[in-house]
DNA sequence: CCCCTTTTCTTGAACAAGTCAAGAAAGCCG
DNA sequence: CGGCTTTCTTGACTTGTTCAAGAAAAGGGG
């Protein structure tokens, strides 16, 4: 079974109409984790040159909508995407190349929902950034 | 002494030169915490009603550089900041109206830094963003 | 107290990411 | 296969932010 058929079952279990651009789309997030919608578009173009740059908009955003795919924007970055969802994981953000990394979080599966203080927010989900530099960035600046 | 007084004694002590935009931009920051930026431009032309909004982002730019305003920026949001430096407290973020509430680190003085798996980076700060819905919010939608 | 150097502010244009809107095309159900 | 609904294309537009050049102002030395 190829891997677009694998995505077409995918898109239908979500309830979704399945089209060439979102089969595309959910393709190119798959293999490039952490993309942001430029390079999305990019890969997207390598298969079907002719997508608007609205149909990745649109495809994303439903996407993000049905769960399938997890948006993250860490400050002062672009929208990303990655597939990679449903387990409560953390990033790690370099502040000189922006580079990300897929961090597990930190307190097991129960994942760290509990603030101290929540001023009456019904909280449902913690997003944890971590900030620093990464190895290649940490090595070269020292 | 004027609250002005202390705002100029802050500055001075960072190293920076003393302007009415910065003490305005600095004040205004302190009076509305979260705001975005075209609330502080709107508070600090309550003061000085010439200045450029130019004049806000560079100075906006310059005391985050120096430590004495945290620029924090949500997912789908403008850049916003806040005058409470230094505590590593986290942010509680409505999904429905966007309010904003500090929320301190729920693991005590010594912050949440401490990732499962680094991937070698250098961590130097752990951001957490709790997602979910104000208490206004979550009773208006039950 | 005034001048000089450096920094900061004003003005105005430019930019990038993302959104809006109308009509054409394509998916899916019966 | 036909029709209804959703999705895609096209192209303009908004918003938040940055860039650049010159004018103004801060602060130290004489």
């Amino acid at each position: 079974m190829s891997a677009t058929t694998d995505l077409e079952q995918v898109l239908r279990d979500a309830g979704l109409r399945v089209t060439r651009p979102r089969v595309a789309v959910l393709g190119a997030v798959r293999t490039l984790p952490h993309a942001d919608t430029d390079s999305i578009i990019a890969a997207v173009r390598r298969d079907l040159p002719e997508v608007s740059h609205q149909a990745v908009y649109d495809s994303l955003h439903t996407l993000t909508g049905k769960g399938l795919v997890r948006r993250i924007q860490p400050s002062g970055s672009v929208a990303r995407y990655e597939s990679r969802v449903g387990d409560n994981h953390h990033h790690a953000v370099c502040r000189s190349c922006g580079v990300i990394a897929d961090v597990d979080c930190a307190h097991g599966a129960a994942p760290c929902l509990t603030a101290a203080n929540d001023h009456g927010f019904v909280i449902d989900e913690a997003e944890v950034i971590y900030w620093g530099l990464c190895p290649d960035c940490s090595t070269a600046c020292s």
